[in-house]
RNA sequence: GGGCGGUUAGCUCAGUUGGUUAGAGCGCCUGCCUUACAAGCAGGAGGUCGCAGGUUCGAGUCCUGCACUGCCCACCA
């Protein structure tokens, strides 16, 4: 018995083995195509999963998406390059990293920066490894032998190169200023990483007294602590409340120093008292103002957010402790005007939830704006394309309204900045390696800078430095511009955004080799600068609850453990029939329970299959599937890949019987309309259709039509049938593969029995659609030979008719053409609905015995049994009501002029259909109920 | 403070350009171990599409307002 399968599906032995199958034949390994070779190219970056850990479900839906659509590109025929790699993710993994010392009650500054760092390569080893393990595990069709870490020696290298000519460009600048600074993590941090919440607090307000005078002037403030550095007080020019005063000196409580009164836009009127205290070293608004009037800048606070010797008293202190004892003080010394309740945007580092601290520090930013300009134009264009479109407005608001970004961090672990500081005079040397003495004053004693940067301007270079750039490679001449991006929305500014602008503006002078095609579509694209041609922005992963998962929450849904239940095909058909775009995923089991089922309903269908396979002793290499080099699936130099092609459909099929013409029409239509849905990512709609088709159509109509002729039939009627369902399982698995790799890869290499002629279905062509094997006349007669079943089976269960019992039925047939396909098709009829014979009456009698029937025919079941006529009635009545409604809003559509005259004619001509089925459904509901005596 | 999305069956969700009778899975009810599958088969019940207006021959679908809900962005003390 070569083609048996296990009986049961066992999902977790197939996956791992297939998982391992494919790396280990480096199925999805390519090798860069010489110049001249005129194929189709798709490209694909995977977005680098963190180094922090296990992989979660966004990620699992990220990859899932992007593999069905790499999966798809291949077996259409395209040179597919996905390429896979794992971010450094500085300040996230430096975190990690911290807590296991602290469990050991270290700290890493005992370590010191190198041992630090050392042993955060080693946790990185442990867990890139770890999801490299997982990837296989999800079976996602990257080309490993590509494995990229940006922290990589290439990769660092194109990174001091990028920092440099930036540099030089005068788009990166050092220099101090407010930035977000995180007291915990003891870095700056950019605006994105701050993340604002909404808070109940409260504004106080505070008198100042005026020198010379015993007047005060009452300024409002959330944050009273700050006052400690308080350099001036502003009020408005045009505000007349104070004109009085300006010029004039306050003095500062607690801190007896004399500040001036200026005058300011920074003050407004209707806010508070109209006047307000001035910062510059806490507050990002106190500090242009302090630019503009030449304020000095006293910083109060230490990196911790203690307070430090400026704070004179409060020396040492933490901030919020210092902000009650400066509450205490000034009350008790009469300052503390007032106290309100008021709301403020708090805002608080990503990742450790410490309330941000503005401080005045010396970072490195990059001149956004030149950059930018051409990463909107690039959108604006078209030459990049968002998808769903919406996003494009929001990315586009946001490039608009962007400011400089702060890439400098005070962390260990990243990518060092390329700068070195003379000890000597000073002076900062920016280079590509270390300058061995100093440019300005010879001195040999140089120390590199300790920063590093921040990790999004290392991922933000990955579309071309792991293309080779800075080099010019034959690998960006192919695969440069990559054609798609599929991420979370999470990330747009982060990744997406920041890819943009580096790409466009260091890829200028990229030449992509001409003989190169792209995806249809494409012939209009000029700006080959830009990373990718299209992005797809997929949807969040929320617990059945719809909460958004996370760690605190205790929420998160381990990927893995899905799959360790139901197998990895189920898990990723659930998140692919459940992304539509545009809304998040809430992620249900019960739906992937339902998907697992799908899954063993395939696995049972391929074991009927083989059982007559093998009992037949059908021969092989009939039906081969059709290799990507042959006619049917190979896209041709200039062709879209998805123009339908003679061999398209189904080749060899034999259409003797009206289930064989059905059911390749049918197969011809979902396939068709799964290229379509995947073509616009609608994952969810591709899903649906493959899983009704299989389901509901090739399982519950198509085997059940064919089973007699399998088994008891001889010769070459069973043979054929044999053959037909041999080649429509083949093409089935082809077109489920990319949603199912595993278990279609473990039938589809059964069904050649070890020996296939390609090494798995993954390089086997996707199947497309044929017009000429769409046959609607056969869709009709199998839709009318399926309503009489479903008729017949109704009424069996209506007069519980015991399962076994075969039965005679009456049928009235409504013309002729219906009585034909049915009577052709009368064996069907009697197996499928377990009917002893048809007799066709010539017109229909009345009698006290439940019917069923649809405009084309009627049927009753001739068996001696009392009903429940009451029901019945019941039931005919409710139904009469319904049609009677219909019909009501049928004719009054049809009577109305304006709607003849404005709808279409095929909108019209269905409704006048409809009114003829209608009429006859009406009657003979009324004759039904005539004949059971309802009331 | 700005912007975006959601509201359809008991639950979770589909429903592309407005067009004939609004769908699926799960759950529920009835009957079946029919030799691929009980993770199954056959049949069934269940919805005034959040509310109020408007546009239209025609609205779940477009417009306006409202309610509830979720998210993102934001250097006004």
């Amino acid at each position: 018995m070569p083609h048996e399968l296990p009986k049961s599906y066992e999902p977790g032995a197939i996956e791992t083995r297939w998982a391992e199958y494919w790396v280990y034949e480096k199925l999805f390994s390519v090798s860069t195509p010489p110049a001249g070779e005129a194929r189709p190219v798709f490209t694909l970056l995977l977005p680098p999963p963190n180094v922090t850990g296990r992989l979660h479900m966004g990620h699992m839906l990220n990859q899932t998406q992007m593999d069905i659509i790499v999966r798809w590109h291949r077996m259409r025929g395209f040179i597919t390059l996905w390429l896979p790699g794992t971010d450094h993710a500085g300040i996230a993994t430096q975190m990690m990293v911290e807590r296991q010392f602290a469990k050991e009650g270290k700290k890493r500054r005992d370590l010191g920066r190198e041992k630090f760092i050392e042993r955060v390569w080693e946790w990185k080893k442990l867990y890139g490894g770890a999801i490299f393990d997982q990837m296989k595990r999800l079976g996602a069709s990257v080309d490993w032998d590509r494995e990229y870490f940006t922290m990589d020696e290439n990769l660092s290298h194109a990174v001091r190169e990028v920092f440099v000519r930036l540099y030089e460009e005068g788009l990166i600048y050092r220099g101090k200023y407010i930035v977000n600074w995180c007291p915990r993590c003891e870095t700056a941090i950019s605006d994105l990483e701050v993340k604002h919440e909404e808070v109940a607090g409260k504004l106080w307000e505070i008198r100042y007294p005026i020198v010379g005078t015993d007047e005060f002037i009452t300024v409002a403030t959330t944050r009273p602590e700050t006052m400690l550095g308080d350099t001036a007080i502003a009020v408005n020019a045009k505000d007349e409340r104070y004109t009085h005063l300006h010029g004039k000196k306050a003095l500062l409580p607690l801190m007896h120093r004399e500040i001036p009164i200026i005058t300011d836009e920074l003050a407004q009127p209707e806010f508070g008292t109209g006047a307000v205290k001035v910062t510059p070293a806490h507050d990002p608004n106190d500090f242009q103002a302090g630019k503009r009037h030449n304020l000095p800048q006293i910083d109060v606070m230490d990196e911790h957010a203690h307070m430090n010797q400026n704070a004179g008293a409060y020396l040492g202190l933490d901030r919020y402790e210092a902000r009650k004892r400066v509450l205490a003080d000034l009350q008790e010394q009469g300052f503390l005007a007032g106290e309100k309740d008021y709301t403020l945007a708090l805002g608080k580092c990503d990742r450790c939830g410490t309330v941000v601290e503005p401080r005045l520090s010396e970072q490195w930013f990059i001149k956004i704006k030149p950059l930018a300009q051409k990463a909107i134009e690039a959108v604006e264009s078209g030459e990049i394309t968002i998808v769903p479109e919406n996003y494009k407005q929001i990315y586009l608001n946001w490039m608009n309204n962007i400011y400089d970004w702060c890439i400098s961090r005070q962390l260990w672990w990243g990518h060092r900045i390329p700068a070195w500081t003379c000890d000597n005079c000073k002076h900062v040397i920016v280079a590509r390696e270390a300058p061995l003495t100093c440019t300005k004053c010879g001195s040999t004693k140089l120390e590199q800078v300790s920063d590093v940067l921040d990790t999004w301007f290392s991922s933000g270079l990955l579309p071309f430095t792991t293309l080779g750039w800075p080099e010019k490679t034959r690998d960006q001449a192919v695969f440069y511009p990559t054609t798609l991006l599929i991420t979370a929305y999470e990330i747009l500014f982060f990744w997406v955004a920041r890819m943009i602008m580096f790409g466009c503006h260091f890829m200028q002078e990229h030449e992509q080799d001409p003989a190169i095609k792209r995806a249809s579509g494409w012939a209009d694209k000029k700006n080959d600068s830009v990373p990718f041609r299209q992005v797809y922005i997929h949807a969040l992963v929320r617990d059945a609850e719809r909460q958004k998962m996370s760690k605190t929450k205790g929420n998160v849904v381990d990927p893995l453990e899905v799959i360790e239940r139901f197998g990895t095909d189920a898990t990723r058909f659930t998140l692919a029939a459940m992304a539509a775009p545009g809304t998040d995923i809430a992620f249900n089991e019960s739906r992937t329970e339902g998907y697992r089922a799908f899954a063993n309903k395939i696995w049972n269908a391929a074991r009927f299959m083989f059982m007559n396979v093998d009992r037949l002793g059908f021969a092989w290499g009939q039906s081969p599937s059709p290799a990507l080099s042959e006619a049917e699936g190979a896209v041709q130099p200039g062709q879209s890949p998805d123009s339908s092609r003679p061999a398209a459909g189904i080749v060899g099929f034999h259409t003797a019987t009206l289930e064989d013409r059905w059911i390749l029409s049918r197969f011809n239509r979902v396939t068709e309309e799964v290229n379509d849905s995947l073509e616009t990512y609608r994952f969810h709609e591709a899903a649906n259709r493959i899983y009704d088709f299989f389901w509901g159509e090739f399982c519950d109509w198509y085997l059940e039509l064919i089973k007699h002729r399998l088994i008891s039939t001889v010769g070459d009627e069973a043979r054929t049938a044999c053959g037909n369902l041999v080649n429509l399982f083949d093409a089935a698995l082809r077109l489920l593969h990319p949603f199912m790799p595993f278990i279609t890869e473990e039938i589809w290499q059964a069904i050649y029995d070890g020996k296939p002629h390609l090494q798995s279905v993954a390089l086997a062509s996707y199947p497309q659609v044929n017009e000429n094997q769409v046959d609607l006349a056969a869709e009709t007669q199998m839709a009318v030979l399926q309503d009489l079943i479903v008729s017949v089976r109704q009424l069996r269960l209506d007069l519980k008719v015991e399962a076994r019992v075969k039965v005679p039925i009456e049928l009235f047939v409504h013309d002729a053409g219906t009585g034909i396909s049915i009577m052709q098709n009368e064996d069907a009829i009697k197996r499928l609905a377990n009917v002893g014979s048809i007799t066709n009456v010539e017109e229909w009698r009345a009698r006290q015995a439940p019917s069923r029937g649809t405009s084309r025919f009627d049927v009753r079941v001739v068996y001696e049994r009392k009903i429940d006529v009451a029901a019945e009635c019941e039931r005919l009545k409710k139904e009469l009501e319904k049609i009677e409604r219909e019909f009501a809003n049928n004719q009054r559509q049809l009577n109305n002029e304006q709607f003849l005259a404005k709808a279409p004619s095929n909108v019209v001509e269905g409704l006048r259909r409809r009114a003829e089925e209608l009429i006859v459904l009406i009657d003979k509901t009324k004759s039904k109920l005539h004949e059971l005596g309802c009331k």
